[in-house]
RNA sequence: GGGCGAUUAGCUCAGCGGUAGAGCGCCUGCCUUACAAGCAGGAUGUCCCUGGUUCGAACCCUGGAUCGCCCA
């Protein structure tokens, strides 16, 4: 750009923008510039307000989707804004290692090879995983650079980096050491196919249609008054009968009170289990008899607690029945699910099959049914640190926008359970737990005794301290649960658990936090919980939540599902800006999901085109004011002007100016990025592009011996034009950044070191504020609108020079159209202009001139003979109606009492005026039918 | 079962007490030397239904319908 400039003759900026504008080669341009000029690489010591944002880290599993440019574009929105509002901005990113996602993909991997994780071992295993890592993070980065986030890239992180594993094993620690992490046995639930537990945040419940199966149970002993001979139980997973240890009824179920107590015999392992009482049986349910089995079911591990019942498991890791399945081991769960009903419908207990829909729940990876499996592992009490955020939240930290989401997350803390952090993977931050084998004999089991500590030196010397000279560890083998890293982002990132590090001084606790609604529970509250106990404060003070992305059918845009749509794809045929202003203006107010047009056949959208449109209309008005620019230099043009000699139309459009300027501060700074693009996008299009360019064009198109006064006026208009263009380029920076900063350095000649991106927004004058003259402009164009529409209707050719009349009682107007008569003349192509006031009419046009109403103004072209007017009766007849539908239903208004009594007095008012425009119109019209005829 | 959200023009969505708006699409004219990725003009709505509050309801409140999400 800048040689292009530089290479026009006479220093003229002139023809030097082709006519379209062209992303691609832009914004590789620019990106570089901002990495040279490291203009997103704050330093601590630099003066200005802190800022601060962690981005949330994507999962290094390949690529990115829309919703991450979602993400994206929000925060690159924000950020970008506070830097403009000279704050000393820290956007920090990075990427997660994502334990079950990545592990998964290599083990599918590996399965391909013929090989599996056991067979090449840990460490192999390991290297392959930091390798993919290097892969697919470095694609991410790449694609992250691609959308021209304006984050600091020197501050990179990555989960499983040294200071942040380091910041783990800390926090491990210090809650090990609180009493807040325990190991036990409970009811977890497994994935088969990840071969791990998984946190009941990752289980998904869906509705499923399967059956209710009814079978009996026989009471063991019969004594010969019993009427009853045997309990019937329903089920919709019969195969964990064999694991049963109880039938439960409800103590106030007369059916079944006097059999409480005695015993039944569970078919084919033939064990003998005890009726019991519990509320919690619902009489209603089935039979009212509820078959327990407490190492397979959460409900039934409760009831089994509450009765100190026996856990007899069925069911292994593999999803197979166990040795306690009798004639059923080594069945496969569903395989072993069919057997059991043929056998028990042999031996006649089978009673009732009926369909049923009931809730499965489902791995949210693996895809498959969890199976609640009785397991030892890792815990963390979570009520303790629930406890400080909810306290933290009824003091306003953090606030949420919108503001529900905050009920949502608060409910979640109420309710909160204890979190299952370990992950039988390799993937992952290993267990910083070290087991004692020497005092279990070498061996691993429940009872073994353990030293938690930040590596094995050092667990080692805690053993030997406690357990004596010859103790030998061993560490533990799973890894934590990803999100429990994932929960120390926004401290890990800066520093912690070194708090005088000087980021981490500067910049925590975080600003904003910009992330959707699917993961509050997950990250958002994981993070204020840890950073509550680890530093004291909310790490953020504003949650941002937006919607997700949804396809065109309205699914979710997800890899799994397979209609994701790669944001890159879009990028390379409309631009990044392009897509990132579509994100942005799509966003609804109160976090609604946004849905994305995308035509798969042919790869395009028409969201992201009309935005690409945009583009280009913002890049032709700084063509035009560059076409327009002449001898005069930068300089010259960028200065202050007069103030008095400011046209009427000068005056209009600083105006609006200053109140999109004031609206897009309140709109940025509240979150409604969506309003913010929507306000600028009509202010460039509407105000400044169709009105104030069209209207200045006949003071920048002088004669050939213009005088000095038109060289002044024209000189004037310039420096309006260039001024709005300017400040126009800062307020939609953050929005567009890439073509603003181009358009930016082509409109001052600034040079290449000097970015947008860093410049200052421009100042608010209220002084430029004029809401008078707003309206005046209104009417002036509804007025230039009329003549126009009575143009079209009457079918005149565009070129066509006609001699018009402006007819109107009302002063106001009369003055406001007289004032800009030449403007009128120019943009309705009127040869002879008369504006009047309509006893001022010296001739009344007899002729069957073409004539159209608009409240209190006329319009008159005098033009007989040209056109067919039937076209315009049909015209005139319809505004007649309209007209006096008006009338009728204000006048109905205005008669009634109530109204008048108890409405404000400005509606009343306003009211009044209507009618009696609506009045005015309908005689001026009826007048006009009349003279047609 | 509990909670949340949505329902407005053909499509995607704004508006959230004072006679319905935008973009896209559609119709009619225009290659008017910034932009045809454009310009000018135009058409289009029981604002899901139902009661109620109010002088006045798309907007607030009852009840309901449909769709979607979250939690159990």
């Amino acid at each position: 750009m800048k040689d292009l400039l530089n290479n026009t003759p006479l220093g003229k900026a002139s023809e030097s923008l082709p006519k379209t504008y062209d992303p691609f080669g832009t914004e590789k341009h620019w990106q570089s510039v901002w990495d040279k000029l490291g203009a997103f690489n704050p330093s601590p010591n630099s003066s200005g307000e802190a800022f601060s944002v962690v981005i949330p880290p994507p999962n290094v599993t390949g690529s990115l989707h829309m919703g991450h440019a979602f993400n994206t574009a929000l925060i690159d929105t924000i950020v970008r804004f506070q830097r403009l509002q000279g704050k000393n901005v820290l956007c920090l990113p990075g990427t997660d290692h994502a334990s079950i996602a990545v592990q998964t993909i290599l083990e599918k991997q590996l399965k391909k090879e013929g090989l599996s994780i056991r067979e090449i071992g840990r460490d192999a295993f390991l290297k392959r995983a930091w390798e993919w890592k290097e892969k697919s993070g470095g694609n991410i980065v790449g694609q992250l650079r691609r959308l021209g986030y304006s984050v600091d890239w020197h501050r990179e992180r990555f989960t499983m980096d040294d200071n942040l594993s380091k910041a783990v094993s800390e926090a491990f620690i210090r809650l090990h050491k609180k009493g807040l992490i325990y190991r036990g046995e409970y009811l977890v639930n497994w994935c088969p196919a990840s071969g791990s537990a998984v946190s009941d945040l990752e289980v998904e419940m869906k509705e499923v249609d399967g059956f209710l199966w009814h079978f009996k149970y026989p009471l063991t002993h019969h004594n010969s008054g019993d009427k009853i001979t045997h309990l019937e139980v329903a089920t919709t997973r019969p195969e964990t009968m064999l694991g049963d240890v109880a039938v439960a009824v409800n103590p106030s179920d007369e059916r079944y009170k006097n059999i409480v107590g005695r015993s039944l015999t569970v078919p084919f392992v033939n064990r003998e289990i005890p009726i019991i009482a519990d509320d919690h049986v619902d009489k209603e349910f089935g039979t009212g008899c509820v078959k327990v089995t407490p190492a397979h079911d959460p409900n039934d591990f409760e009831i089994g607690k509450r009765h100190d019942l026996p856990l007899i498991t069925v069911i292994n890791k593999q999803g197979k029945m166990n040795s306690q399945a009798c004639e059923f081991e080594a069945l496969d769960r569903f395989e072993a699910r069919k057997l059991i009903i043929d056998a028990l419908d042999e031996r006649k207990l089978l009673t009732k099959v009926e369909p049923y829909k009931h809730s499965v729940p489902f791995s949210d990876r693996g895809k498959v049914p969890v199976e609640p499996l009785l397991s030892t592992q890792w815990f963390v009490r979570m009520k303790p640190l629930a406890e400080k955020c909810l306290d933290q939240f009824h003091n306003g930290h953090p606030k949420f926008v919108p503001e529900r989401w905050g009920k949502v997350y608060k409910d979640w803390l109420l309710g909160i359970r204890d979190w299952c952090i370990s992950r039988q993977l390799w993937w992952g931050h290993r267990i910083p737990a070290w087991f004692v084998i020497t005092e279990t004999n070498h061996e691993l089991t429940d009872q073994t005794p353990f030293v938690v500590a930040h590596n094995a030196e050092e667990a080692l010397l805690e053993a030997r301290k406690i357990y004596g000279e010859l103790s030998e560890v061993q560490q533990d083998n799973d890894v934590l649960d990803t999100w429990f890293s994932s929960g120390l982002w926004p401290f890990s990132t800066l520093g912690w658990p070194n708090e005088t590090e000087a980021d981490f001084k500067r910049w925590y606790p975080t600003n904003t936090l910009v992330t959707g609604f699917d993961i509050i529970f997950f990250w958002v509250a994981r993070m204020t919980m840890m950073a509550n106990e680890f530093t004291g404060q909310t790490p953020f003070s504003d949650v941002y939540i937006h919607g997700l992305v949804r396809d065109e059918q309205n699914r979710k845009m997800s890899k799994s599902a397979g209609n994701g749509i790669d944001p890159l794809l879009l990028i390379d045929i409309y631009g990044t800006d392009a897509l990132r202003f579509a994100l942005v203006k799509e966003v609804a107010g109160a976090g609604q999901d946004i849905r994305l047009d995308f035509d798969r056949q042919s790869n395009t959208s028409l969201t992201v085109e009309a935005s690409r449109n945009f583009a280009n209309k913002l890049w032709n008005a700084s063509r035009f004011a560059l076409l327009n620019l002449g001898d005069f230099s930068f300089q010259e043009i960028n200065n202050d002007f007069e103030i008095s000699r400011l046209s009427l139309s000068d005056r209009w459009i600083l105006s609006r100016l200053m109140r999109i300027n004031s609206l897009s501060v309140e709109k940025y700074n509240s979150y409604a990025l969506g309003e913010v693009a929507k306000g600028l996008y009509e202010f460039v299009w509407n105000d400044f592009c169709d009105w104030y360019l069209e209207l200045i064009k006949n003071r920048l198109n002088i004669s050939d011996q213009p005088t000095s006064s038109e060289l002044n006026d024209r000189k004037l208009a310039l420096m309006v034009m260039f001024k709005v263009l300017r400040e126009i380029l800062v307020m939609m920076h953050p929005l567009m950044p890439h073509l603003t900063e181009e358009l930016w350095h082509a409109i001052t000649g600034s040079p290449e070191e000097n970015v947008l991106a860093l410049e200052s927004w421009p100042l608010l004058l209220d002084d430029f504020l004029d809401e008078n003259l707003e309206h005046s402009f209104t009417q002036l164009f509804s007025a230039i609108r009329l003549a126009r529409n009575l143009r079209a209707v009457a079918g005149l050719k565009p070129s066509q020079k006609v001699p018009i009349q402006f007819i109107t009682g009302n002063l106001d107007l009369l003055t406001t159209l007289n004032k800009s008569k030449t403007d009128i003349k120019e943009m309705t192509k009127a040869d002879s202009l008369e504006i009047v006031s309509p006893n001022k009419l010296t001739k009344k046009a007899k002729v069957k001139a073409l004539a159209g109403v608009s409240g209190e103004l006329e319009v008159i072209l005098p033009v007989e003979g040209l056109v067919d007017l039937k076209n315009l009766q049909d015209r005139l007849e319809k505004d007649l109606l309209k007209a006096n539908k008006e009338i009728s239903t204000l006048s109905e208004r205005l008669s009634n009492k109530k109204f008048i009594e108890k409405a404000p007095k400005k509606v009343v008012l306003e009211c009044k005026a209507k009618l009696a425009d609506a009045e005015a119109q309908s005689l001026l019209v009826r007048q006009r039918l009349i003279g047609l005829k």
